[in-house]
DNA sequence: GCAAAAGTGTTTCGGGTACACCCATGT
DNA sequence: ACATGGGTGTACCCGAAACACTTTTGC
């Protein structure tokens, strides 16, 4: 089978940073590629969006065929399209930027992976095509993003401690936070449901478990109100 | 000529919002669509990418078709992929967005436009294709980016008082700004270059000038400096 | 009882916001 | 002289940041 049009057209992937949270980094997921061009060396997951499919779609479909997650948080980051970008020939990618909760399973590799691992973010392999500039965008993006827009639950569990959740930004937003004041901010803001639950198999005072509300979040919304770290 | 691939390949265009800023109002620029489909309606100016051209470039080239201006602020928006956003097969867009001083020239439109005219982006007329959305999004991004990005002064005069630049914030942002606490804030970053000049054919005093002076604001980024309305 | 982390209030400081009058210029 | 807009300083308030001890639990 074959396709003809009358003018020439670049070919349209979509590549996907996968973010998730390990006790002291944040780390994405790459692929080892097991074919030319850059075989062997590690990459951002991705692949060719089909005629049928929306983008969003086509990044959720890779992002499961390379992970077997669904349902999880993407957000489109930027397109990509030096005309040298890719050496096989005239290839645009839009880039997508994922969040998922690491601990829920082992990444699995397609076909056409060799294999696939996490990586934290601050000691990266050498990265073929242009990955290693839409990774440093991904960071960028996830960095200033957590700090107005609640999407750091979509890398914790459920239900988490808040030393957790401020362990997150401290990871992310690499400073270090005070914890009176976080708690006090996040608890003031409203958007977190106190569960009578607790940590189990601590060696220690087992903390308190708390759960992201996203109705109350929505609604808070709606009056004016604005998520900050 | 005609090209053939072994799988089907989407069409990929890019279109441009351009904001243009008179007196009382943020405006687009649109055109009138000469051809099928939604022709006679308006719609955002765009075109088909080249095999040879970065998308930018795409849209630099575009822009200039449709107005003659060149060296432009533009930036990447999102880029827009539903399967039916064009009747005419499935065609993927980068939308960006661009800054211009809309006084430094006359829109003039392109053969596939039989016209181009400014409008007020609170008084817009009915959008072909999924333009509509394109625009919000546009107007989203342009009043948050303009409050922590020095934006604002791509649709100034080089040269200009600083009640118009206090205006575009108004106007920008729909709400009203106190005179006093805006001049201490904008000179207090000190970015700007107070000029030895005025205003000219003024029917009062005429107010003194300023410049947008880049080189000292990416300088003062560096000392850790944040732009800030 | 000791090690480890949970949980909890108050004070201080800085930046944002509110606010009104005199001055320069052209007609 | 008057109309129009240019230009200027201070007081208050609120939210952010700094800061240390007691409590709970497991071993």
């Amino acid at each position: 089978m074959s396709y003809t049009y009358e003018h020439p057209r670049p070919a349209l992937t979509v590549d996907c940073v996968v973010f998730g949270l390990s006790d002291c980094s944040l780390n994405v997921l790459l692929i080892q590629r097991a074919n030319p061009p850059f075989q062997g060396q590690w990459a951002i997951p991705g692949g060719f969006v089909d005629m049928d499919e929306a983008l969003d779609d086509a990044a959720r479909r890779e992002l499961q065929e390379e992970t077997g997650i669904k349902n999880l948080f993407i957000e489109q980051l930027y397109t990509f399209g030096s005309v040298d970008r890719d050496p096989r020939g005239r290839v645009v990618s839009v880039a997508y930027m994922a969040l998922v909760r690491q601990a829920d399973y082992r990444p699995q590799h397609a076909d056409d992976a060799a294999d696939a691992d996490w990586f934290a973010v601050d000691s990266l392999p050498e990265l073929g095509f242009d990955h290693q500039q839409i990774l440093a965008m991904a960071h960028d993006r996830i960095r200033s993003k957590v700090q107005y827009q609640p999407i750091g639950f979509e890398l914790l569990p459920r239900k988490f401690p808040l030393r957790d959740l401020q362990r997150l930004y401290e990871i992310i937003l690499d400073r270090e936070i005070d914890k009176r004041n976080f708690r006090k901010k996040m608890l003031n803001m409203d958007v977190l449901e106190e569960l009578d639950e607790f940590e189990q198999n601590v060696s220690h005072r087992a903390a308190r478990l708390y759960r992201f509300n996203r109705r109350k979040y929505q609604q808070r919304l709606k009056e004016g109100f604005h998520f900050e770290i």
